[in-house]
DNA sequence: GCTACAATTCGCCATATAACGAATTACCAA
DNA sequence: TTGGTAATTCGTTATATGGCGAATTGTAGC
């Protein structure tokens, strides 16, 4: 029924209109980033994460590249996604200073600063300490 | 807990994820119209046409008036919402010749060349020609 | 092959959203 | 003052969305 530029044009608004898919945006104006740097940053799941990510591609507001066992992401060259440099831009003004965008700004730097294999690896020992987990080990 | 710059960013960004609300910001590049114009388009509930409106406004996409029993909604000036006019052109281009977009433009031109009183009357006797409604009459 | 593991997909639940009609509000005109 | 009326608010319903953990997928290394 609908048009593809319509379908198209509400993939993307869509995308924009959840706060944890605004923060990658914001994110990935640092350069590429793996899946699991995001995760340590948002501090959601990582089937969620997955899940915006996979929201945001769609959109074509990020594209992925896969190395072996990891995703990267990132903004698309403007030559591509030629709509996103201006919402990157619209967004940027309108979250000048926010203060959650600083904070994930700051952490997220000092996620670049290591490993993602040791990312991972903390991530993974989070998990297995989790309290609600015990069962599964005891049982 | 979050601050006001990311709840009013995701005011905006909400407001756009929606068809209705975004054939409502394009039609309003012709000025300002009246609620019963959009309903008359847009083939919805005079209710949730109201609805789409009022968070179009509550994200600052677009300003009200209100004159007698009629409310005017159109475009803010750019000095007011200087966000708006790129999103605006954001949208143009998206949807370049989108027959959804190209369909209310046609029909508003026939709608705009109509009286509003003329407008409502119809939309009136429309809704009292519903079958759905005899009962009402006949109970 | 087998094991480990980063990421994704799936199934589920809680919440948010879009639609309508009914009721209400605010205003004009008789 | 009263009746009519454009718009809005309210209450309800159906669908969409965001979150998690469990299961699955695809790859690297033994």
């Amino acid at each position: 029924m609908n048009s593809e530029s319509m379908r198209a044009t509400l993939r993307a608004t869509k995308a924009l209109a959840d706060q944890q898919r605004v923060r990658i945006l914001m994110m990935l104006q640092a350069g590429e980033l793996c899946v699991c740097q995001i995760v340590e940053v948002l501090e959601l799941a990582p089937s969620t994460v997955s899940k915006h990510l996979s929201i945001l591609s769609a959109a074509d507001l990020v594209v992925s590249r896969k190395e072996g066992r990891w995703a990267y992401f990132r903004l698309p060259d403007s030559a591509i996604g030629a709509m996103v440099p201006p919402i990157i831009k619209w967004l940027r003004d309108a979250l000048n200073n926010d203060p959650t965008i600083e904070r994930d700004r700051k952490k997220l730097q000092a996620v670049q600063a290591c490993d993602p294999e040791d990312l991972c690896r903390r991530q993974r020992q989070r998990n297995d300490d989790n309290p609600k987990n015990q069962e599964i080990r005891n049982g």
